[in-house]
DNA sequence: ATTTAATTCTACTAATTTTGTAGGATTAGT
DNA sequence: ACTAATCCTACAAAATTAGTAGAATTAAAT
């Protein structure tokens, strides 16, 4: 299950896509129309910015962009940036792998083995769905854009 | 990521897979040999034997010992019963299904219809492993069988 | 019948993660 | 200088995970 900061990114993210790459959008902008808690959004924006996902502009006129294009930031990147592994076990995660505590023989490992399987296949899916795939179910003028 | 709980569930799973039926397997068996806290395997055999994976005989003699075929036992059904929802939001979720809090339109929704998929080809994998799979890596006379 | 060693049941606790809040510092256009 | 935005860091409340504790129940064996 992902993280409702995961949703708020999704969400965020969507609502960014659907303005034009010059407008910057505001946070508090984004925080009323997709209904997320104003502080805690700062700190997701700024993750996303961090992530190298979105950009900024600070100062009076400020706001937030799309570093990528729509079609290039991928469901797995926000999901590595704020939900973490991919993978339900960390022996077979490609980005932040790490070997299980007493762990004799991972090669042999069946667990091992099925979930790097179930790795794939997210993966898969996960780096073929992207933020303009979601985007196009969310026209800004949309009365109730909410997901 | 799995909880620790899945973990020792499975690893409990496979200890018990690699005994012949008719020997119940006692608890503190399992907890010694698989490096499981005795009182949290318990809980956690409690919950397998609800699920009607496994299965009690009470008393001096008593023990563990699985209900169907170790083929028959699938790594969803697991997932299903210690960590519930395989699907990554409730509403794309089988046997968990709930609506998001206030969603318009679930067929337009393009999360729902990426998160679909995923859950999908999840699915696909986790109901095709069963433990049976993963016992046949960790016969029981292996020093370290341990995961 | 008593002993023994297992499961069963329920409540509690500690640790960790998630989901926020708060408030000030910094930035840049007007 | 004023204003309204992002930036930064610390804190707090709530929920979940991980584990402990102890007594009740069960059934075989003596």
């Amino acid at each position: 299950m992902i993280s409702k900061k995961m949703k708020y990114a999704l969400k965020a993210l969507i609502y960014i896509a659907n303005h034009p790459t010059e407008a910057q959008v505001k946070t508090s902008d984004i925080a009323t129309n997709a209904r997320i808690p104003r502080k805690f959004l700062e700190q997701i924006l700024l993750e996303l910015k961090k992530g190298r996902i979105i950009q900024s502009r600070q100062g009076n006129v400020g706001g937030f962009y799309l570093l990528k294009k729509p079609e290039d930031v991928t469901l797995a990147d926000v999901y590595r940036l704020i939900d973490g592994p991919i993978a339900l076990v960390s022996c077979v995660s490609k980005n932040f792998y790490a070997p299980c505590d007493d762990c004799p023989n991972e090669a042999e490992c069946g667990i091992h083995r099925a979930l790097l399987e179930v790795r794939d296949e997210t993966l898969k899916v996960l780096e073929k769905r992207n933020i303009a795939d979601l985007a196009k179910s969310y026209p800004i003028d949309t009365q109730n854009w909410i997901i």
